[in-house]
DNA sequence: CTTCGATCTGACCGATCGGTCAGGCTCTGA
DNA sequence: TCAGAGCCTGACCGATCGGTCAGATCGAAG
């Protein structure tokens, strides 16, 4: 390297970025990093006091903006309140797509396991059907968000008796989904 | 413990699916299954070959459903399908919801970290916001499958052009949230 | 009482993790 | 010319990981 401008520092934030997407947090080691930017474990840990660092300094910008939205919100009402969360959330979720992906954490990396590969293609199928025409753009993010977003969140409602919650998530995907023609 | 009949594989089974959905899979290690179950590392390798036997066999009969389910669809066309899938994978989803937490990954463990400490307390506003109603059981659990589903998918479409893909996002919201009276 | 297989343990292994440290290189300014 | 700041390296550290192994313990069968 050698004194190549200290653009270094904006090159590991880079390298950790691709990686993290990849990898996630925990399954990305300093040196990891390093190899990407082709430096030394010590260099990154010269530019960034540690590991968590990285990962803070790679979200501030998005946890600016979500501050900024958390503020907006505040200030008002009911419906108001509804849709100024709604048009921020997905604004915000669109404008920094790349590094929220940083946190999806090791579902990626879990699906890579032997055990789990047919799981991929398995998806795609059940996308597919949920689209219902798969080569309309919106049709694919409309299943893939309430697919992905039901598999998230399922977990949460534990305490939500078997047919309440399947009766509120049917719902939602029946209002959500565009019908096929 | 000594000879309490064996019951322990079991016993080891439940206890990982408890920790994995806490610290996740990678977060969890052998040495804390083993010490949740009350028995010794060695143990826990005795009656599973490796940790990802474990996890294997906690996901087995979600991935069985989740096959038939792949072949029911198969068997269908255009509405007939969407239908079907809708209706499969909502039922998928809230009979296996605690099996498929234990993927959900590192996510909850970042929000831990003291940087993100306080995103808890946005998001959690942000789902009341979007619920319009939060007293309202199905309107948080819209609000959080679309919060999360989003979240979770944003991430896939780097190559659809941030317009496109906000305007997509909105309808489906527009269309999935129940208004605020 | 002896044998045997199932169950379980503590000690140990190599690998890898995040992080530290002393020192070397190179460019800059006095 | 030389001192010093900035940048970077290889060697090293303690901790922890998943996994192995020889042997202790125990109940049942002969």
């Amino acid at each position: 390297m050698a004194r190549a401008v200290p653009e270094t520092h904006d090159d590991i934030l880079a390298a950790a970025a691709r990686r993290f997407a990849v990898t996630g947090y925990r399954g990305t080691s300093l040196q990891d990093i390093a190899r990407e930017v082709g430096c030394s474990k010590a260099a990154v840990l010269y530019h960034f006091a540690n590991k968590e660092a990285i990962l803070t300094e790679l979200m501030a910008r998005p946890i600016e903006v979500l501050e900024a939205l958390d503020e907006r919100i505040a200030a008002h009402r009911g419906a108001d309140a509804q849709r100024v969360a709604a048009e921020g959330f997905v604004d915000l979720a669109v404008r920094f797509r790349r590094e929220i992906a940083l946190l999806r954490g090791e579902f990626p990396e879990l699906l890579q396991q032997p055990a789990f590969a047919h799981i991929q293609r398995i998806s795609e199928r059940l996308i597919d059907a949920f689209a219902g025409q798969p080569e309309r753009p919106s049709a694919r993010i409309t299943a893939l968000v309430l697919l992905a977003g039901i598999s998230e969140t399922c977990g949460e409602f534990v305490d939500v008796p078997d047919e309440e919650l399947r009766a509120a998530l049917l719902a939602l995907v029946r209002r959500a989904l565009e019908p096929v023609d």
